[in-house]
RNA sequence: GGGCGGAUAGCUCAGUUGGUAGAGCGUCUGGUUUACACCCAGAUGGUCGGGGGUUCGAGUCCCUCUUCGCCCACCA
């Protein structure tokens, strides 16, 4: 036996590399297109480029690869696709914040160089996240691995582009769009965070172009009030009729606006007159083109005022409506400023507050391809896990609007539209033109703008399998079966996925539909209900949860997280001193020390068998004991709730499952119940070596897509059937096998250890150290109960810590009562006790009597009740019958334990 | 402004079709039982957020209120 082998902890760091290594050697995780054989593929949420893994990633990926190893056991061609996305601003950030300590911009460099810088980053960190998954342990094919940015994926990218083109649904136009100028890009509706924020409504009053009437508008942005060119007041609103059509002479600008009247003002509002901005409010321009108003952009792309902002020009739009609030006011025009609470949009990426933009941008319109997802998911051609998620996304396929997809970067997939420079002929083609189809000029120029990182994430399930082109691997894999995501991204990237692929690959089964399920895990929190968040120093860093812990310890406690309701905070305990400045240091997870202890339980038993066994023992069920029997019973009943736990995506019930099976069942009952037989050495100690490795070797089965490491480690020590794999990993999971399944063990068992369970408690109240044998008394009236404690007097002896068993005649009054099939069963132990135990004991009676009176109390008064014995079910009435009959038993025993005391 | 989810033991969470509440950690008591002190045995601890309703019976179903969180939303 190896030193490893009897080392009494175990030691994570260095079996997890091992097997890593050991498996990646293997070539375990990389799947082939096995035509004829069963298929299972998951695509992973392709983590940023410029990520690290984070304690919301590790709870995605525990979940990813227990149930891709779960299924590779199942013995499918299981696949899973790793990659990265190149995520367009946060990459571009990391590398123009990289040139700015070089004292460099972008523009220095020009496109072309400024991309190899790119390159060269990602090159050089670009790998940092999924290393740290192959750490974690993740069987994913990481022959397969990829990019989208990469060449294969550029080609799909091309290809969707130019379909959607030229198709019409793809199409340029001049807009209000949420512009960020921290990013200086074009973002997305659904890139912009909105949060509520204390702010102010300025009344503004503006003075009529002729004679002395004013009106005053009330605004949240009194910096746009420089690019006015209306006023809007609601046309049913009697104090403002008059108004209507005249002229306004707009302060600090000087020229004349109309007063128009738009359905749109609601006159509740403030004072029910609406400045109207049409470069810089989506509503605003609205009611601009109703009424054919110029639209003059004031605030300019990096946010500072433009030209046409007069004298504001050059200041930052922060400044400017302080400047623009001090000159209204020299001039009597700032009427009033009330406290106001407004949504303010932020931008996702860099929290620069959104500014909209009336911008000329590319749009792909919506509403004909959400038409097809919302279909198919009301059919349920897409299931929801939980159900109540394909909810977000109908809601937001309903409401659908137009999808902004121009980004003004470089990082990215340049926008495949062409110009013809002699003949000005704008096409998109999916290959690379040369020359342009109309004129046949080879000139062309193409398009500055980059594509929305969304919109290649889009294609992901079946770009990663070779799309467009026909390969084997799409024809194979496609449609994926299941994607795990986090809420947060349903619509950003689930629901486009979607529309993607029914719109591409129509040709595929079930209507190109990408995944049939969509699990939803829950989202981590920190230990005071916060978003994990690195930003916030509110973060856990995975790595030191797998130094601290180990990394199956990790991956067990978050598996135990993934429940179905609800998000889960991670429990976080504190030493004395420890402190906000240096989160890291003194303090302990609770969660995963019970992974660790877990991990250290399952080492330790399993040391213990590999004491036990002989080198000829085989694994198999071949029970002689009662304990044999009842292990291998439960042993089925834990494989059965593992498996449904699985299917049902409810990892917190199959890790639930599994610790109570291990821990509670194998080492805490049959262990203890076999080592009487294993001391014997016969062929009962034989039948229970088999029954142990047996029962060891199939529950390392079921704990392997938790715990890959360790439970590979023990399994490659323990005896194997004949012709077994040489790696758990591909070795398959347990089968139903009904034949195991013992009732009449179970409850044999049951009683037995509610015996043994009786003399502990004896032992305990009465003080009783745990190395003082007692002779153990029994009352059986009952002749089955009788054998089967006397049957099994060894396993009682032992585990009660009993010199020897006496069947009595009577019951003795200071003992316990256990029941057999309702017939009272009395264990007693003998000693004298002192003055201060028996006035413990007598108080610890009076408690019990009160409760089990008042139970009786209770029960009796429900059973007089008629309707109650009319109408509930006849099992509910003779289960409470049966009830009262116990407790009176106990209730007399009690009565006669303290007459004996007192 | 809409929609969704949560509120259960000191903490983090379970609780299947309604039949008088469970786990882990924590706390308390006792332990050198040769697999494991990252352990063993025993114990303590809950008017299931408040109120109302349906029912013989509600943590579980319905209504309502309070509160926390998330998603969606172009009212200045």
């Amino acid at each position: 036996m190896s030193e490893r082998v009897l080392s009494t902890s175990y030691e994570p760091r260095e079996v997890e590399e091992k097997w890593a290594a050991a498996w990646a050697a293997g070539g375990y995780f990389h799947a082939k297109v096995t035509p004829g054989k069963p298929a299972y593929c998951i695509t992973i949420p392709p983590p940023n480029v410029t990520g690290e893994l984070h304690l919301g990633h590790a709870l995605q990926h525990a979940i990813h690869d227990a149930i891709i190893r779960y299924h590779r056991m199942l013995g499918k061609e299981t696949l899973c696709v790793p990659g990265t996305d190149h995520a367009g601003i946060a990459t571009q950030m990391k590398v123009e914040q990289q040139l700015a300590t070089e004292g460099l911009t972008k523009h220095d460099l020009g496109r072309e160089k400024f991309l190899e810088r790119m390159w060269d980053w990602k090159e050089h960190y670009g790998g940092t996240i999924l290393g740290q998954l192959r750490r974690f342990g993740a069987s994913y094919d990481w022959d397969r691995e990829r990019f989208t940015l990469d060449a294969g994926y550029t080609k799909a990218v091309r290809h969707s582009f130019a379909h959607l083109y030229n198709k019409g649904l793809i199409y340029r136009g001049t807009r209000i769009i949420n512009w960020c100028p921290g990013c200086e890009t074009a973002i997305s509706d659904l890139e912009v965070e909105h949060e509520e924020r204390a702010s102010h409504l300025w009344h503004l009053r503006y003075p009529l172009a002729e004679g002395e009437g004013s009106l005053v508008v009330a605004t949240t942005r009194p910096e746009t009030m420089l690019g006015d060119t209306a006023v809007a007041v609601n046309p049913n609103d009697p104090r403002y009729t008059e108004l209507v059509g005249k002229f306004i002479r707009l302060p600090l600008m000087g020229r004349l606006i109309p007063i128009v009247a738009d359905d749109f003002v609601d006159p509740a509002f403030g004072t029910g007159a609406v400045k109207v901005t049409p470069a810089h409010d989506p509503n605003d321009a609205e009611i601009g083109r109703r009424h054919n108003l110029d639209a003059p952009i004031v605030i300019g792309k990096n946010g500072a005022m433009t030209e046409l902002a007069g004298d504001f020009a050059g200041l930052d739009r922060d400044e400017a409506r302080v400047a623009v609030l001090r000159a209204l006011d020299v001039l009597g025009l700032l009427v009033k400023i009330d406290d106001h609470t407004h949504s303010v949009g932020s931008c996702a990426r860099c929290s620069s507050i959104i500014e909209p933009l009336l911008s000329e941008q590319w749009f792909v319109n919506m509403q004909p391809l959400a038409a097809h997802v919302l279909k198919a998911i009301r059919e349920g051609l897409v299931e929801y896990q939980p159900e109540r998620f394909a909810r977000t996304s109908e809601e937001w396929l309903e409401n659908i609007r137009d999808w902004c997809i121009s980004r003004q970067l470089w990082w990215g997939h340049r926008i495949p539209v062409y110009t013809c420079v002699s003949c000005n002929h704008e096409f998109s083609n999916a290959e690379e033109p040369t020359a342009c189809p109309k004129c046949g000029a080879g000139e062309l120029t193409q398009d500055e703008n980059v594509l929305d990182t969304w919109f290649s994430s889009a294609l992901w399930p079946f770009a990663v399998l070779g799309w467009p082109e026909k390969t084997p691997e799409l024809e194979y894999f496609y449609p994926t079966d299941l994607m795990i995501t986090g809420r947060d991204i349903l619509n950003l990237w689930v629901g486009r996925m979607i529309f993607s692929s029914m719109e591409y690959l129509p040709e595929k089964p079930v209507q190109g539909i990408p995944f049939r399920r969509v699990y939803v895990h829950p989202t981590v929190q920190n230990y005071e209900g916060k978003r994990m968040s690195k930003s916030l120093g509110t973060g856990v860093d995975p790595l030191e949860l797998m130094d601290k812990y180990g990394t199956d310890a990790t991956r067990y406690g978050l598996c135990g997280m993934a429940t179905a309701t609800q998000d889960v905070r991670l429990q976080e305990a504190h030493e004395p001193g420890w402190s906000k400045d240096d989160p890291a240091t003194g303090r302990t997870f609770p969660t995963f020390v019970q992974g660790r202890n877990f991990a250290n339980k399952i080492w330790n038993a399993s040391r213990f068998a590999l004491m036990n066994l002989k080198p000829e023992t085989v694994a198999e069920a071949r029970p002689a004991s009662l304990a044999d029997r009842w292990i291998l019973s439960r042993y089925q009943f834990a494989a059965a709730a593992v498996t449904e736990a699985l299917e049902n995506y409810r990892l917190d019930q199959a890790t639930g499952a599994l610790y109570d099976f291990f821990w509670n069942e194998l080492c805490d009952w049959y262990l203890e119940m076999a080592k009487p037989a294993l001391r014997a050495d016969d062929a009962a100690a034989d039948a229970a070596r088999s029954t142990l490795a047996y029962v060891l070797e199939h529950t390392l089965r079921l704990l392997h897509p938790f715990m890959p490491f360790i439970t590979e480690e023990i399994w490659q020590q323990l005896p194997h059937a004949a012709g077994a794999q040489e790696s758990l990993m591909i070795t398959a999971w347990p089968v139903d096998a009904p034949e195991l399944r013992n009732v009449a063990a179970e409850t044999q068992v049951a009683f037995l250890m509610e015996a043994i369970i009786a003399v502990r408690k004896l032992r305990a109240d009465q003080g009783v150290t745990p190395g003082q044998k007692v002779d153990i008394s029994i009352h059986a009236a009952n002749a089955d109960a009788h054998k089967i404690l006397e049957e099994n007097a060894a396993v009682l002896l032992t585990m009660a810590r009993g010199e020897q068993l006496l069947f009595t005649p009577a019951a003795d009054n200071a003992g316990e009562h256990i029941f057999w099939q309702e017939t009272p069963v009395t264990l007693a132990i003998s000693r004298e006790i002192t003055p201060e135990e028996k006035a413990k004991e007598l108080e610890k009676i009076a408690r019990d009597l009160a409760k089990l009176t008042s139970d009786i109390e209770k029960t009796t008064a429900r059973l007089n009740t008629p309707s109650f014995v009319e109408r509930a079910p006849a099992e509910v009435v003779t289960k409470n019958r049966a009830d009262i009959a116990e407790w009176e038993h106990r209730r007399e025993a009690l009565l006669a334990r303290q007459g004996a005391l007192g």
